[in-house]
DNA sequence: ACCTGAACACCGTTCAAGT
DNA sequence: ACCTGAACACCGTTCAAGT
């Protein structure tokens, strides 16, 4: 089932790692298995990385290098241009099962998942902002999206498998008549943010005491 | 070294792993682990708890519920309370070794961390939002700050084992000439999702067209 | 450059049986 | 109400050796 029947190279070895993801999920994931879908015993997997969680780290950048690039166009402010990112980071990790738990913990053991972050940040660099707002900006943006698709992913899950009806989609059902889609649950989240930012922005002062200033 | 000496109950399974939580970390909490701390044999706990994730749950409640209480003066504002929430429950999950993982595990795989949704909805539940809007908040906050806090606590884990200085941290340096505490970034990056929900409160219109709408 | 074979030191979970 | 004993079906990782 190996795709050459020779031998495997790292990216092979990342390449099935990633079907096995999406086939099986993350728990599943083992080096194990792995192997055993390469047609190679457990061993060889310490040739290509020196163990589990850098592999998963290499799993993880793979999933997002994958993410088409946002041109953005020559009118597009910092905030339109960001929140296409978040969209696209979004639907990549949608698109692999687990994708945003598997990103999520990558990051939180401190390898990989850079390339996102330097995504929005880029995106904020449009902005004029202190260096200072964009790291934090960047960062909370970061977290806000991985723990929500990783959330949208479990419930996901747990919604196929028959499991008892989430009191909080009950909730959510009854406040407004409609259960909003997903996407526009992600994407108001996302600009609450976004408009936290922009009273942030150097140029044109924000708007003085309207906000009542937590600080 | 269990505490009577006789037979455990559900309470002190809990006590005992969170102890063994905050000693050995959360990848050595294993049911074997735990056990013998308690004295007993691993099949023991399964009288106690129906699984791993149902016992974890249970320990990333009681960190929840320990939180100290946050009582609002009359004269606070719904963003002062949400902030002072906030901040209880990010020095609640500092004070346990890898408290953020644990209870940011519990909560992607739909199993507690329902309390502090739901001081971080209470809180918003004293502005004039649309109850859509409250749920989204909270969700975005809880999201950001369970998200923040798990790279705060891997950060210093990293740092106390001397591992090479990241360049992240680098650059943080660089850009202000000072770095910030760990603490002023949490506020700054709860602040902006503060910031952003003003624009939302239904009686006082929020800063129209100063802010660039990106829907 | 890439893999085998064999071993080590573990896991979570089940289940009949005991007190 | 709470636990033992024994087993089942797995894990990640190391390391000498092979081609």
């Amino acid at each position: 089932m190996a795709a050459g029947s020779v031998r495997n190279s790292r990216e092979d070895v990342i390449a099935v790692a990633l079907r096995l993801l999406d086939e099986t999920g993350l728990p599943d994931l083992t080096m194990r298995r792995l192997a055993a879908a390469l047609d190679v015993q457990p061993s060889a997997l310490y040739w290509h990385f020196t163990d589990k969680q850098t592999l998963l780290a290499a799993v993880s950048d793979r999933i997002i290098d994958r993410v088409p690039s946002v041109r953005p166009r020559d009118d597009e402010g910092w905030a339109e241009l960001a929140l296409a990112e978040a969209r696209a980071l979004r639907d990549a990790l949608l698109s692999y099962r687990d994708g945003a738990e598997l990103v999520a913990s990558a990051l939180a053991l401190g390898l990989g998942a850079d390339a996102a972050r330097e995504r929005l940040r880029a995106a904020l660099g449009r902005g004029d902002f202190d260096a200072y707002i964009v790291d934090a900006g960047a960062d909370a943006m970061l977290q806000f999206l991985l723990g929500h698709v990783a959330h949208e992913q479990q419930r996901m899950q747990a919604d196929s498998l028959g499991v008892v009806a989430s009191p909080h989609a009950v909730r959510a059902e009854d406040a407004s008549g409609t259960v909003p889609s997903q996407g526009a649950a992600f994407d108001f989240g996302f600009t609450l943010l976004l408009d936290g930012l922009a009273k942030h922005v150097r140029s044109a002062a924000g708007p003085a005491g309207l906000t009542a200033s937590v600080r």
